[in-house]
DNA sequence: GTAACATATGAATGTTTGTTCATATGTTAC
DNA sequence: GTAACATATGAACAAACATTCATATGTTAC
């Protein structure tokens, strides 16, 4: 029979305090945790995902991408927001038609880390 | 005034359509990008991110990270299990301890390629 | 066998997220 | 000015997700 008053659970007997202690010091700041995770939520979506495979291709319109994906032009400003947001895209307005790009090719390294991840097996 | 039966919004002039035909033929398979998607979603996640940055520092157990990142033990299990399915991390099993580490070193180029965008301004 | 402990897991709950729909903004051509 | 069109955006809703709680599993030491 257990006593109720004696919080039980995991309060473990903290097997390696030391390489606690060592990583707790080498921890990034907790902003660099939370832009991490933003950047790597953007991509954790395979529509933005084709987005960004399609741009890594041409320069496209919204529409373009929207036919292309055979979804509505409103998701994809929607997902092209997100995308802008982690600065992943950048555009360039010529008269009412706005063209996407890449913002930088970190993304295509990124992307090819993944791919290499996904595929070893 | 419009006339209600005929579809308006954004059936647009498909303005570049040898640019889509070439890219529609250059896309990846699908589920590349459902396997793509899967391993960018566990990383979008600021305690995954904890974990996988701690395992990069050492081998740890289940305790371990519950104490360094001051979370229940079930909470650090339910996330391990994610990055377990998505082969991120691998266990060994020591009599009742779990040892964590991770499972291969992309995760340590996606990260750095990751840090290298967010810290680019 | 039992007690103690490290880990895993199912159900429940609140929060976040992707898409749709309706509509707004801004540009071009008249 | 108006009509047509490319894009953006707010609200709404369903689906996916992270954590908590309670409990199960499996191991060690007796």
């Amino acid at each position: 029979m257990k006593e109720k008053n004696e919080m039980p659970q995991c309060d473990c007997t903290i097997i390696h305090n030391d390489v606690i202690d060592r990583v707790r010091g080498e921890m990034p700041a907790a902003g660099h945790f939370y832009d991490l995770s933003e950047l790597f939520k953007s991509l954790g979506d395979q529509t933005r995902l084709k987005i960004l495979f399609a741009l890594s291709r041409n320069e496209m319109c919204v529409c373009d991408i929207a036919a292309l994906l055979d979804m509505s032009q409103s998701a994809i400003s929607h997902q092209l927001r997100v995308l802008r947001n982690v600065r992943l895209v950048k555009y360039n307005k010529v008269g009412k038609v706005v063209y996407y790009t890449l913002d930088d090719n970190h993304v295509n390294e990124i992307f090819k880390q993944g791919l290499d991840h996904v595929a070893h097996q």
